[in-house]
DNA sequence: CTCGTTGCCGGACACAGTGTCCGACATAGT
DNA sequence: ACTATGTCGGACACTGTGTCCGGCAACGAG
């Protein structure tokens, strides 16, 4: 009867040792400003110190690359803010003004990658509904809690819930990406910026005259 | 003494009429929904009914082909949206109303081409900086605005006038571009959509509280 | 009519990047 | 020793881009 006693390779991590290197290869070249359309795979294959021919029995494509990208950074980083309230503890408009602080923060870490994605999603279905259902998440939250307010009476009913949450996530968004793009990474302008998103928003839509 | 008389094709608009062939054939492809990564130089020329190395003797490729799109784009269109003034005449949340309105049919109307652009900006820097210095000039009309609004007490000095202007430009015309992707040329939509801009800018911003 | 110019056509070529496949090799475990 | 695993380097097919070229049609001047 033969042995069924499986090989293990000595290090069971090699595989992901591998991938680890592709992916922070290829972020390292994204904060050097490369466009990831512009970055082919053999110059992520050579800064992860791989051959090519590698890269491809871990990943798909390049796609798939990305979307593994931006998978951890959503792990990482994007939990906390969707916990906003209007009628959470402490002066609502403060508080929002933090969340964006946080949001403000997390859209400069991820720069790059952020940027990577919103690009390919222009033109590659796959990424673009992974991004789109990301955003739509955000959207449906922020939807949910105008109608709350509305029922409370303390948003009119005039506001249009469904196109205000789209503008406020989708606009938002935008307007966040160019931020971190074209502002140095300074505590007073993204304050400055938190503030004016918060206040814009708190006034304009959750507090708007009737 | 030779003759200096030069020869004239019969007919000198010739070139003309083919460049106008590639750019209405490029539209139309757009217009079925093919992202312009997507589409090949061979593709565009069979639907112009020209030769593809034709093609190249009338656009160096298909950036200068979009930047031509987009050219023709802004001359018939973009003009009148940067009329509207807070101490126009007339009530000035209506007219902002009426504004974007028009700009959501400026929208509707040249979404392919735009989608095209903004795709483009994404990873080419030509097009990147022409789009960009369009949004620019709406951010400076905006802060502009805004600026003379609050030499005049009617727009709180805590507003900050630069970070507003971008969240209003650059914010809403990506809340724009996803509109008019998003739903049906429907004019109650774009109705609601334009008063949420207006209103939203207007009381979060113009008349936001001191 | 001939000749020359213009513009387009179709095709060939070079190039770069993608994705696939393969033989060779190193390493580890049985 | 033998086998399995993972990587390497290289070759190949394919696709699209950009360039170049000879041939042809249409037109105008002499």
């Amino acid at each position: 009867m033969p042995s069924i006693t499986r090989r293990r390779p000595r290090n069971p991590d090699g595989r992901a040792a591998v991938e680890a290197r592709v992916l922070a290869a290829t972020e390292r070249l994204l904060r050097e400003g490369i466009r990831f359309t512009d970055l082919g795979v053999q110059r992520i294959a050579a800064e992860a110190g791989v051959a090519r021919s590698t890269f491809y029995t871990h990943f798909r494509d390049k796609t798939e690359l990305l979307m593994r990208l931006a998978g951890t950074m959503r792990e990482t980083s994007f939990g906390r803010t969707g916990e906003w309230s209007p009628a959470g503890p402490g002066d609502p408009l403060t508080t929002l003004t933090d969340v964006f602080a946080d949001v403000i923060r997390i859209y400069r870490t991820y720069a790059p990658v952020l940027a990577a994605v919103s690009e390919v999603a222009a033109y590659d279905e796959v990424v673009r509904e992974y991004w789109a259902a990301g955003l739509e998440r955000f959207v449906a939250r922020t939807v949910q809690a105008l109608r709350v307010e509305q029922e409370a009476g303390r948003t009119p009913a005039g506001v249009d819930a469904e196109t205000a949450g789209r503008l406020i996530v989708i606009g938002g968004d935008r307007f966040l990406a160019d931020h971190v793009s074209a502002t140095p990474a300074d505590p007073e302008t993204d304050a400055a910026a938190a503030r004016e998103l918060a206040a814009t928003w708190w006034y304009g839509v959750y507090r708007r005259p009737a």
